[in-house]
This record gives C-alpha cells, structure tokens and sequence, in this order.
DNA sequence: AGCTACTCCTGGTAGC
DNA sequence: TGCTACCAGGAGTAGC
C-alpha cells in the first residue's frame, strides 16, 4: 500500500520526467477517478497547462500547474492502495488496468494504474484547499519529540489509531505504523495519553528510522501493486520485523509474532517487546 | 471525543 | 477442477 515512502519515491523519480512538461489531451477510463468531475472540465484544467512543479504532501502527489508563466492550479492524486502512476513513451500499449492518461509534450504518456480503484484525482485553481486538515510531516522540522510528547498527552485514543490518522500526523499507514511501534516497543492498544516521555522519544525516533531506511530503499513491495515508477519493487519488505510476519519468531526477542484487529485493521505485534 | 460499521473495489486464495 | 466466500485496506461518512 503506498505510504509516505512510496509516495516519496513516486515523485522523486517522476519528477524529473514531468517538471517542464506542457500537458496535452487526456484519457480516461474508469470516470470515478476523476471523484465528481466530469472529463470535459478535467481535460479543459489540464490542456495546454505546463508542469511547475512536483512535490509530496502526506500520501498526496501535488503537481503544480503554471499557464503563462502564472498559478494555474493544482492536479492532486492519490495512489490509495493500488495506485500507480509512471510515464511511458506513445507508443506502449497502455496497460488494461490503467484508468487515466495525460499526454505530454515531448511524446510521452503520464499513465496511472490502478487495479482497485480506489485512486483519486483531482483538480482546484486556486491550488489552495484541496487537501483535507492533516497533521505534521513525519520527516518535517513541526514534527519534534516535543510536539509528539504534548500531542499525545492530549488524547485518549489507542496510539496505533491514532498515528493512522492524517489528521494527527501526516503519512503513516498500516505498514509503518506497525513498524514503528514494534520499534518503539508500544503496544498497539495502549492509550496515547499514557505513553510516558522515555517512550514517546522513542516512539518519535522510530518513526522517523523507519520512513527514512523505507524511502532509502523506494519503499515496500510484498505483493505485485507497488512498484516505482521505473517498474521496479522497492526492498523494504526485507526490513519488516512485524508486518505480515504472523507465525514467525520476532527478530528482537525470538517470540512468535501475533496478529489482531485494531481499529478495522490488520495489525502485527510481538506481545514480549510490545508489552501493554 | 472516539468507537464501530459501512462503502468503495478486485485479484488471489482458502475451503469444499 | 471449479465453484463460492472471503480477504486486504486508505479515507470518508454515518450513527452511537
């Protein structure tokens, strides 16, 4: 599932192929995609509209767009769980589980895959307000273990629900957040308000190692959905001390991994290091 | 405030 | 072999 680090990568190396480029005609074939826009006024935002920009925000592909050298909105995406997106040159064949195209102008194809559709693009001009409230940036100077410590302090919440929501910290997913928790030895269940200050730096280390080693690798594939946008699997997955380890004995302490639901989700923990 | 349940989706797989 | 039922899950929403 794309998480922070895989969003990262997408664009760092997408970047490079998009920044500069003037956007043609589009395609589209799967419309809810598009969320409630209809193909004519995506097709009217992007046409002709050049390429200022690529950046990250929480699990958000932001692509800033210029029209005359001045602010021509935003197109925002979002990989979701099986979303690809990568560029191809005209005259590949388009994948059949490729829901959208965006020409470019130097004979290449923006393409973006998703076989779950769950993806969703996005289009606003002005570029500002398009994305929903989200809390700090993990890898960001906001996010210190000063402001996590206050911020746990302050809510009742079990913790792993918690760092799951965008709204508190921007970026983490089921992966990460299993990860960092096991490093941190939390378990997944206890309440934020209760996560003393030794634990919480701890916490707020192990989130920061994992996301920085997970895009230093271009992120996790452990099924056949994320893949860069060179086509190639991340190398994450050889890292993971908990996530889908169920059954296997825990790197740190030998003890058999277990696997519960929290908060509608799949979550990994070894009880001994993870002690509630 | 914070919980559960439900929705959107479909390829893969467990079970028979 | 072939069928069905169920599973994964990010984010939004409804209802308690």
């Amino acid at each position: 599932m794309p998480e922070l680090p895989e969003v990262e990568t997408t664009v760092r190396l997408l970047r490079p192929h998009l920044e500069g480029r003037v956007l043609g005609q589009v395609r589209v074939h799967w419309l809810r995609t598009l969320g409630g826009m209809s193909v004519a006024a995506f097709a009217r935002s992007l046409r002709g509209a050049r390429v200022r920009s690529l950046h990250r925000r929480a699990k958000y592909i932001v692509v800033e767009l210029e029209r005359d050298g001045a602010p021509g909105g935003a197109l925002v995406v979002h990989l979701r769980m099986t979303g690809r997106l990568y560029v191809d040159p005209a005259h590949v064949p388009a994948d059949p589980f490729v829901k959208v195209e965006v020409e470019l102008d130097n004979g290449h194809w923006l393409r973006f895959l998703d076989v779950r559709k769950f993806g969703r693009f996005e289009y606003s001009n002005p570029a500002a307000s398009l994305l929903p409230e989200l809390g700090p940036e993990p890898l960001g100077p906001e996010f210190t273990p000063e402001w996590l410590q206050g911020a746990l302090k302050q809510r009742r919440r079990r913790i792993k629900p918690l760092l799951l929501d965008q709204g508190f910290l921007a970026g983490l997913g089921n992966i990460y957040v299993d990860e960092a928790l096991h490093q941190a030895g939390i378990h997944p269940l206890t309440i934020a308000a209760r996560v003393d200050r030794s634990r919480s730096d701890r916490l707020h280390a192990a989130i920061q190692a994992t996301l920085s080693a997970a895009i230093e690798r271009e992120g996790s594939s452990f099924d056949r959905f994320y893949r860069t946008p060179e086509g190639n699997p991340g190398s994450y997955q050889h890292q993971f001390q908990v996530y889908g380890r169920e059954g296997l004995p825990c790197r740190t302490c030998g003890r058999v991994i277990e696997r519960m639901v929290v908060g509608q989700r799949g979550t990994h923990l070894c009880r001994h290091c993870q002690k509630r």
